[in-house]
DNA sequence: CGGCTTTTTGTGCGAGCGGTCAAAAAGTCC
DNA sequence: GGACTTTTTGACCGCTCGCACAAAAAGCCG
């Protein structure tokens, strides 16, 4: 099924990484199709032709937007000590923000971003954030539990309901950082959580 | 300063609680002017005369939000044990899910979800949001404090820290119970917490 | 009762939105 | 080289949005 006709002009791929940094900094609703347009130099046929209609162009990002945070998740936890790593995961979009200054950086986690936005009213987005959230929980409480048995994590509570706390603190961590963030208190926060995990 | 003229023919205070349960339900994009019109029953003209514009009217909304939600975290902390009402207070918006498959029930913290959808783009929005979480981590450190004080709670960290963390695990778990929430899971998770912090 | 002030009522408006479409352009394959 | 297929281009459409406004209505006060 050799395909014929006007080769595209540009990459999709790459259309789709800058599609989701502006996504990612305006959300769903405040990204109009122009901006789109305007930011990835190219015209609306063209986009409509190549990623369907706005909302599927949206919910592509988000899926590359986790498939993304997904790899460096599990290349985080993979190796070494547990609560170190997961300490870097926390920490993340606290330290994201000093990033935030500059115009159009991303706010936050997409996932929650989406969550907020779209979730209660797109069952499609309900499924994607549902998922992302599964398989969050499903791979720090797997390196919970090689930590429970290595002795570095506290037993008092299974792996997943640790994962399931460590999933609220990052989502609840990022949101609230959009509203500008005192840092350190943060931080004192995520150690104060960490250390509780401690053996 | 006598005022004089024609009276208004609603109540104001009415007319904003139901304002905020239906920008509560479906966010501030999602809600338009037609939209108030029609579950106010009051045309568009007494709207605008006697709110303002819709951005004003939902930041009203928002701080009678947090006026209410306010005055029962107080009174929930006020007397007895301090743990077993900060239980109460994180399990509020899992439980409140349970209400959800009604149609037009309010999802999560409206807090959180003004932080998402107006912060990064809307000042005093930012102001709003910034304030409502400083007053949540200094009532709940507060009552840390005692609580550290009457050695129901762990001096392991500070009960600044500590409520930092609490604000984080109320916000995550208010944003990601929209997605649909294994109940039981969420509260193994807000036990473990509460655990956490038991001296 | 008559002037004054305020609210009510309903129409109307400009702007911006997401999405469509037909003609032109640029390749591939026989 | 000519038929065929796909993408590009840019104009265009209908719709909904937040908001303004003018006339009518309703109460207070001298």
């Amino acid at each position: 099924m050799a395909r014929t006709g006007r080769p595209r002009a540009f990459d999709k791929d790459e259309a789709l990484e800058r599609a989701l940094l502006l996504f990612w900094s305006r959300g769903y609703g405040e990204t109009s199709v122009q901006d789109l347009v305007d930011a990835l130099a190219l015209e609306r046929g063209s986009l409509y032709g190549a990623f369907g209609d706005k909302r599927q162009f949206y919910l592509a990002a988000v899926r590359l937007y986790w498939d993304t945070y997904e790899r460096r998740l599990l290349a985080a936890l993979e190796a070494g000590p547990v609560l170190p790593a997961l300490r870097e995961v926390l920490t993340h979009p606290a330290r994201a923000q000093e990033y935030a200054s500059d115009v159009g950086v991303p706010q936050g986690c997409m996932i929650g971003n989406t969550t907020a936005e779209l979730v209660p009213q797109d069952d499609e987005a309900r499924e994607i954030v549902a998922r992302s959230h599964a398989r969050f929980t499903r791979i720090v409480a797997d390196a919970l539990r090689r930590a429970q048995a290595g002795g570095e994590v506290t037993q008092a509570a299974t792996p997943e309901a640790q994962a399931q706390l460590l999933l609220f603190t990052v989502q609840g961590l990022s949101l609230v950082s959009r509203a500008g963030l005192d840092t350190s208190a943060a931080l004192a926060a995520v150690d104060a959580l960490i250390d509780a995990l401690r053996a």
